[in-house]
RNA sequence: GGCCCGUUGGAGAAGUGGCUUAACUCACCGCCCUUUCAAGGCGGCAUUCACGGGUUCGAAUCCCGUACGGGUCACCA
């Protein structure tokens, strides 16, 4: 029988749902849809202190707001749920007795003092610190001393001697690690809840899971996860460890930097585009190998594989993200960027909630080319709806230029008599003042353009005035005529 | 420090022994188009693949060493 592919994203819940796991959800979801498999959500609640109260909701929300949805897991069920962690414990709890039964493990009444002050030993005699294995050889009668003073225990795991754990990792290649270098691990801490490596390993053989990719940060992790597969004599999932993304100077992303924007629901709340992210982040350390860069969906599920994964960190590229999402804001519908772009206007007050559909699409039209993210249609717009122009020292230099005055008083009359004032008439109108004042390009539109809108830069200027109307572009040029 | 991993332009990267005088994209710089501004088009931007040895008729591509960078060494995931 043809085993199907099952892949999972197991994050923590820790309130907001980071870049890094997005993409490493995207990688698992494109990898499980490519082979005809199924994605899996499963919560590692394990650490009490790190919960988040309602967390899972959060990113569960901005999960879907990707559209990464996924075939198991929280909200969907499955027949290899629970899906958390915390609902687990009984399943855990067998395993681990199997394990302590069998002698693969062992209670470790040490405290997190004696393990500190063996830690400090050791480092002390330049020796990397590491458990010895106090508890390893403990008496039962030893055993239950401790267990009648009351003594909180962990359940260690008894790591092999001198063994040699391998695995080939889709990205890496073969990797090995000597046994030697690890001491024996907790798998269940003094709360009675297991750790991450334990659980995640059984929660993996238990679900069926046949792929784990996830950041490189965990390559260490995996001897680890190998040793409990094998104590269950279990088979192994294939391995797949993505590279880290790093910041500017090179190093993995802390949820702390501030240099970049970390969390996906402040890319949502800054206007920018579900697939314009996951189109960015896939290209974060993978790569199509052709010339094509902007991919829907669809197309990521067919291109897709880890064979094309790099092996080395990526730095998060903000410039090329802006892009990306400007592309896609560009191809997007009018009308949904118009829905994105009202609340925005909203909160700047420059619209209410009867606000006027027809004139908001169009200035989002003219808009819409040039936007990076669709939060910017607030500053974009601003001047159409302040009544005072400030002008900057380059809208002052343009302003101070010889034409300006001869330019904005014969526009600012011709303004005034069109009959229709809309963006043909208003070229026409300027076309006239041309002839008129013989001044042209540059000298005709910037100190039109600086006057009415107080900018340098900006969009098609017929139609922006068209949109400011006349009454304020009148007024404008008065008021600078004036003084 | 031990163990792992990596190193092609400012960034993402293609490249897996000859087709490479190293694709493509972002950024940057020019030019064109547009009577302005954007958008768009075109072109420039690594004589060289961290460095040093080697293997080979031939190396960014294989091997060794050095340097640098990163990850990890928890009762966090």
């Amino acid at each position: 029988m043809k085993v199907t592919v099952r892949t999972r994203f197991a994050p923590s819940p820790t309130g907001h749902l980071h870049i890094g796991s997005a993409r490493t959800a995207l990688f698992n979801y494109l990898f499980a849809k490519k082979l005809g498999g199924q994605y899996l959500l499963r919560i590692e609640d394990t650490d009490q202190n790190r919960n988040v109260e309602n967390a899972e909701l959060g990113f569960i929300k901005w999960f879907e707001w990707l559209g990464l949805t996924w075939d198991e897991g929280p909200g969907v069920g499955g027949e290899y749920g629970p899906y958390s962690c915390m609902e687990r414990l009984d399943i855990y709890q067998k395993h681990v007795d199997r394990l302590l039964a069998e002698g693969k493990a062992y209670p470790c009444y040490c405290t997190e003092e004696e393990l500190e002050q063996e830690r400090e030993a050791l480092m002390a005699k330049n020796e990397l610190p590491r458990y010895l294995g106090k508890c390893r050889t403990l008496t039962d009668e030893q055993r239950a001393a401790h267990e009648a003073t009351g003594r909180k225990k962990t359940i260690r795991f008894r790591v092999p001697e001198d063994k040699f754990y391998k695995f080939n990792d889709m990205i890496r290649g073969e990797v090995e690690f000597d046994s030697n270098g690890i001491g024996d691990f907790v798998i269940v801490k003094s709360d009675g809840i297991p750790t991450y490596n334990f659980a995640v390993s059984v929660d993996d053989h238990l679900m069926q899971i046949t792929h784990v990719a996830r950041g490189e940060e965990h390559l260490t992790n995996t001897p680890r996860q190998l040793m409990i597969y094998e104590a269950f004599g279990w088979d192994v999932p294939t391995f797949a460890h993505l590279p880290l993304i790093l910041n500017e100077s090179g190093k993995k992303l802390s949820k702390r930097d501030q240099s970049i924007i970390q969390f996906i629901e402040q890319y949502a709340e800054l206007g920018y585009l579900p697939e314009a992210l996951n189109n960015f982040l896939v290209l974060l350390g993978w790569s199509p190998g052709g010339e094509q860069e902007i991919f829907s969906m669809d197309e990521l599920v067919e291109a897709f594989s880890f064979d094309r994964v790099s092996k080395s960190g990526a730095v998060f590229d903000v410039d090329k993200l802006a892009w990306m999402n400007g592309q896609y804001i560009k191809a997007a519908d009018l009308d949904r960027i118009v829905d994105m772009a009202v609340p925005y206007l909203q909160q700047a007050g420059y619209i209410g909630a009867d606000y006027d559909r027809a004139f908001v699409t169009e200035l989002v039209a003219l808009f819409k080319d040039g936007m990076t993210a669709v939060s910017q249609i607030g500053e974009l717009s601003a001047m159409f709806f302040t009544d005072e122009v400030a002008y900057d020292e380059e809208a002052n230099a343009v302003l101070g230029e010889e034409s300006a005055p001869t330019v904005l008083a014969a526009f600012r009359d011709k303004a005034q008599a069109l009959e229709e004032f809309s963006a043909d008439t208003i070229k026409a109108a300027l076309k006239d003042v041309q002839k008129e004042t013989g001044f042209k390009g540059k000298q005709l539109f910037m100190p039109t353009r600086v006057a009415v809108t107080g900018q340098t830069h900006g969009r098609d200027l017929n139609i922006s005035l068209a949109l400011l109307g006349r009454e304020k572009v009148v007024s404008r040029i008065d008021a600078l005529l004036d003084k």
